[in-house]
RNA sequence: GCGCUCGUAGCUCAGUUGGAUAGAGCAAUGGUUUCCUAAACCAUAGGUCGCAGGUUCGAUCCCUGCCGGGCGCACCA
């Protein structure tokens, strides 16, 4: 189905070609949600800009695209206002009608535009033989949100985490895993103790520092007992990773593993590939590309380095190596980056790169999707009161507990069991949603009270309304799937405003992806709870004297909030509960 | 120094492609309600949209300069 604002578009550019002419078919009618409801339900705002063009004021010209404008069966009338905004009241029944469709689809409305696209998105990407730690939070919950969004418009989403598992450091880590005499069977408990040994053993132990160089040799070499140690540090590494993206609810499985390792033997051929291109160039040994239009601090062209003085390669040559796959192997029409913003320049750098190789095909799109730093209370980065790292697993700990705690405060009419399961999705959904749901390029100050705060832009306050609509089902001992929206009628204001607000969800799903963008969702659905509650408050649905039509009606709406609340959370990688 | 980015109410944040009187939550004040519920809802108050220019019928939004914070600037990732 198209959503009502495209109907309105379609309706409007007709209107403007039959009053100024064909040349206009282009000119965006530029319709919009009316913030306020004396200016009607929609608005459409083209008169002034269109106004200079065909020579005329604006009001005139208002006049005349409202005089050929086709009201359908969805105007009620247009009022021309101001400078010459036109002001759209829709017929109920038009709404009513748009709720049946929104409800009879499994897409809540959403058309599958997609569909025949592929799209790669490259997020999380940890560091094997390294915890998992608040870094990683964002990368891996917007990228799981927007693979989520693009995946429910139909494209085709390839998931890639880009795991790092090569490097200088595996040396030193191999080394420790033999010192601590690892056979098949063990398990290495705590990553972070491990890593930070191994670094220790590194600065304080010359001899150990030594055995880890010529171990990295080794691991270059192919040394078939040191790739099995490195393969067994990555399979323990990938228990952890796995055990954390279960827990933070992230989509992401071995089969979406590229790690860097795998692009290892496409290195030389990347090398190959720029000087074929005329890409490649000498610089005090190294060899370097010169993006254009990137200067170093004398103003001189600044190089990409590809290949170090030594012989070896750098992440910027996995990063080029992993893009040429992207295109050439997975042959997507767009590729999604998403890392924090300290990358913005690499990225840059990469892109630029291929697009003076001429490596880029035609239609396929490269974007990097940059976020901010997760802060503390004084404004720095987010850090444990001693000053490491916070683990991310100690994070959702924490999130869940937090979360039982006040469940237990305020139902303890649940059972244990129930309180715990609760308290798991309330208490990692206000993580993530937490996360989500700010301008991601803004660093966000990390506050576990708002997050789980039952008041404002949060999780619980989101999940709450979809709770309270399915208390409402529980109470009445009905089914929400056995609602019948074509018994909706919008009598009151409460429900008219929560009608118009239901039929946002597609453009707000829209504007999520066209900017990827997740938070824009995020203000969409807290904007729909609040509207619902406003309708709870003022439309009692089973109490007292409320007529069986008006109950039936309420019902409907409630259901359509409740699937719209889920769908929209679910887009989020974030779950609901029955009760809470 | 160069580049990127942010600056909106006391605090934390929204603000659609440039549209009407810049909106929420917390904190403050007053009210309604006390379960369909993890206690919401309504109202009041709170603003030099960092500053100064420019473009435009119209600028929080676009352009230029400046101020302030964060980050990045070749053989780590």
């Amino acid at each position: 189905m198209q959503d009502p604002q495209t109907q309105f578009r379609s309706a409007f550019s007709d209107a403007i070609v039959a009053a100024f002419g064909d040349q206009y078919a282009d000119a965006d009618p530029l319709i919009q949600s009316s913030r306020n409801p004396e200016f009607g339900d929609y608005q459409a705002n083209v008169a002034m800009s269109l106004a200079k063009k065909v020579g005329d004021n604006p009001r005139n010209v208002a006049t005349k695209i409202v005089e050929n404008l086709d009201l359908g069966d969805w105007g009620e009338k247009l009022q021309i206002a101001g400078p010459g905004f036109i002001n759209i009241h829709l017929k109920l029944n038009y709404l009513v009608s748009q709720l049946v469709e929104v409800a009879g689809d499994e897409h809540l409305g959403l058309e599958q535009i997609g569909k025949d696209q592929k799209v790669v998105i490259d997020y999380s990407g940890p560091n094997v033989a390294k915890e998992m730690h608040v870094g990683h939070l964002r990368s891996s919950v917007i990228g799981d949100s927007l693979a989520r969004v693009m995946d429910f418009l139909g494209y085709q989403v390839i998931r890639q985490n880009h795991l790092g598992d090569w490097g200088t450091q595996f040396g030193m880590l191999i080394e420790n895993l033999i010192d601590e005499g690892a056979v098949a069977s063990t398990h290495i408990a705590d990553l972070k103790t491990f890593y930070q040994g191994a670094k220790q053993r590194f600065d304080d132990e010359p001899e150990f520092a030594d055995r880890a160089r010529k171990r990295v040799v080794a691991l270059q070499g192919g040394d078939e007992q040191t790739l099995e140690l490195w393969s067994k540090l990555i399979e323990e590494s990938k228990l952890h990773f796995n055990h954390a993206y279960k827990l933070l609810g992230v989509q992401l499985t071995d089969d979406d593993i590229r790690a860097e390792s795998f692009y290892n033997d496409q290195l030389p051929g990347v090398i190959q590939a720029l000087e074929d291109a005329g890409q490649l160039q000498e610089s005090q040994g190294a060899k370097v590309v010169y993006p254009q239009g990137f200067k170093d601090a004398d103003g001189n062209p600044f190089p990409m380095i590809v290949l170090k003085s030594d012989g070896g390669f750098l992440y910027a040559t996995t990063d080029l190596a992993a893009l040429r796959y992207r295109i050439n192997e997975l042959k997507v029409n767009r590729i999604i980056y998403v890392t924090d913003s300290r990358q913005t320049q690499h990225f840059a750098m990469i892109f630029k790169t291929f697009e003076q190789s001429n490596w880029i095909p035609q239609g396929v799109k490269l974007d990097h999707v940059a976020f901010g730093t997760v802060l503390g209370n004084d404004r720095k980065p987010f850090k444990t009161r001693s000053g490491d790292t916070v683990k991310l697993i100690d994070l959702m700990d924490e999130a869940v507990v937090r979360a039982l705690n006040a469940i237990a405060q305020k139902s303890d009419d649940l059972s244990e069991d129930q309180q715990k399961n609760i308290a798991q999705v309330v208490g990692i959904g206000s993580l993530k949603y937490a996360d989500l749901s700010s301008d991601r390029i803004k660093d966000y100050v990390f506050d576990w009270d708002r997050m789980l705060s039952l008041e404002g832009n949060t999780a619980p306050y989101l999940i709450n309304a979809y709770v309270r609509i399915q208390s409402i089902f529980r109470k009445g001992e009905m089914n929400p799937a056995n609602v019948d929206a074509t018994k909706i009628k919008l009598n009151d204001d409460a429900e008219k405003s929560l009608a118009l607000r239901l039929l946002q969800f597609s453009g707000a799903v829209r504007a999520a992806e066209s900017s990827l963008e997740p938070h824009r969702l995020c203000t969409y659905l807290y904007e729909l709870s609040s509207s619902f509650h406003r309708f709870y408050e003022q439309c009692p649905v089973l109490k007292g004297d409320v007529l069986p039509e008006v109950r039936d009606s309420r019902l409907a709406l409630s259901a359509l909030v409740a699937r719209t609340l889920k769908a929209g959370l679910n887009l989020l990688g974030i779950d609901v509960v029955e009760r809470m």
